[in-house]
DNA sequence: AACTATTTTAAGGTTAATTTAAGCAATGAG
DNA sequence: CTCATTGCTTAAATTAACCTTAAAATAGTT
């Protein structure tokens, strides 16, 4: 999963950056409302977090134009526990939820994952395909209920094409949800991550679940 | 369906012409002005997507000099975020969508296939011709229920024949439709393409769909 | 600073798609 | 009916896409 933070004070957002990445999520920063618009237009992020009080543009300001310019992707607002009256503001202007800061960050883990599976018809958030499961919330994959490690980079690479499964998936999109910004399309890194996981859950079983699609991409499917 | 790119940056055209391909796009690409016109005016391209920086000759000035050659071809302008009147000017120049980079891949796509089906009646994507049926957005083709695959080539050359159903297509015609800009007209891939297809759609079935004209070419009916 | 794990780059080998080429079959004008 | 032309089919040659491996670079730890 892709998540924007939006955040100017630097401590407060390594902070945050750096708990989201122990979390297998694929993380871009960014420091004011200017630059934060300006990614979420370029980047197809699975969520923002957004502090409200913003150099250049505030919160609730990038929250409207991304509203209006048709990019529906999730907002969790940040700000202040004093200033009440923002959360009515945040949530006029189209944010999904809201937390006060200071926070708990395993309250903030709870809101995101809530968040990123509000439209979901199974909330258990486990993914599966024929004997291969993933626990989106532990961050645990078995295959033939045998535990597999993966790296963030596998983690990430392989929810996507679960949360795609069937479906061919090109490159092109590969490098645009689970790479950072600024990915380089001369690269073969995403076929090397494949060869990865195909050791890592492939190797060794009758059936392979990942498929190439020649000229295309991959699929995940029986 | 044939596109013409024309982006200078040998990267972000090269990023470009591979999501492209990866959707079966037929794809030319120049990286000038004067090399775009000339291109434009030889191939029936279905869309021309057009960077407003580029050297030699500048996309406004292609576009304007399109329209006055009364090349009736969709033009998707690109140029930088940052530009705002360049907006005005690309449309006011005869473009018939715009996009501004940096962008995400998938909307330049939604937009491609938008503009492709504008004048359509039927914006379903889906094409049949008694039990062959095409679904243009997800690339599939079934034979009396039951998945084809084909290759880039196979289904850029089968969708032209069912975008023509009925209407006889010659050789030069499909070349131009359906081959890149150095076609060598002594070949003779049409004809090993459509044994490929007719393998693969024919074969097997008591009506055929795919019928020679002898002396003129080939025509898709029952 | 040194060590470890992860990510990225790079190169050579493999496979699939595309094109070429050649021989055979069908067509139709004379 | 004949034969030149056009089309079909197959296999080989070429090109492009993909896989695999190892080494290099980066990031994270101690």
């Amino acid at each position: 999963m892709r998540i924007l933070l939006v955040e100017d004070e630097i401590k407060m957002a390594s902070f945050i950056e750096r708990g989201l990445k122990e979390e297998d999520y694929v993380v871009d920063v960014a420091n004011d409302g200017e630059k934060a618009l300006f990614l979420a237009e370029v980047n197809p992020y699975d969520l923002i977090i957004l502090d409200i009080m913003l150099p250049v543009k505030d919160g609730i300001t990038v929250c409207r134009e991304l509203r209006s310019k048709k990019i529906n992707v999730f907002v969790l607002m940040l700000t202040s526990k004093d200033r009440v009256r923002d959360k009515v503001l945040g949530l006029n202007s189209g944010a999904d939820d809201y937390l006060a800061k200071p926070f708990a960050f395993e309250e903030l883990l709870a809101r995101i994952s809530a968040l990123l599976r509000r439209n979901k018809t199974d909330k258990t958030g486990i993914l599966k395909i024929a004997d291969l499961e993933m626990d989106q919330l532990k961050h645990k994959v078995t295959r033939a209920g045998k535990e597999i490690q993966l790296t963030s980079k596998e983690f990430a690479l392989l929810e996507y094409l679960m949360l795609n499964a069937t479906h061919v998936i090109t490159r092109t999109t590969i490098s645009e949800h689970v790479w950072h910004e600024d990915f380089d399309s001369f690269t073969n890194v995403i076929d090397v991550y494949m060869n990865f996981l195909r050791n890592k859950i492939d190797k060794g079983h009758k059936k392979q679940l990942i498929h190439t699609i020649h000229g295309k991409g991959y699929v995940l499917r029986e």
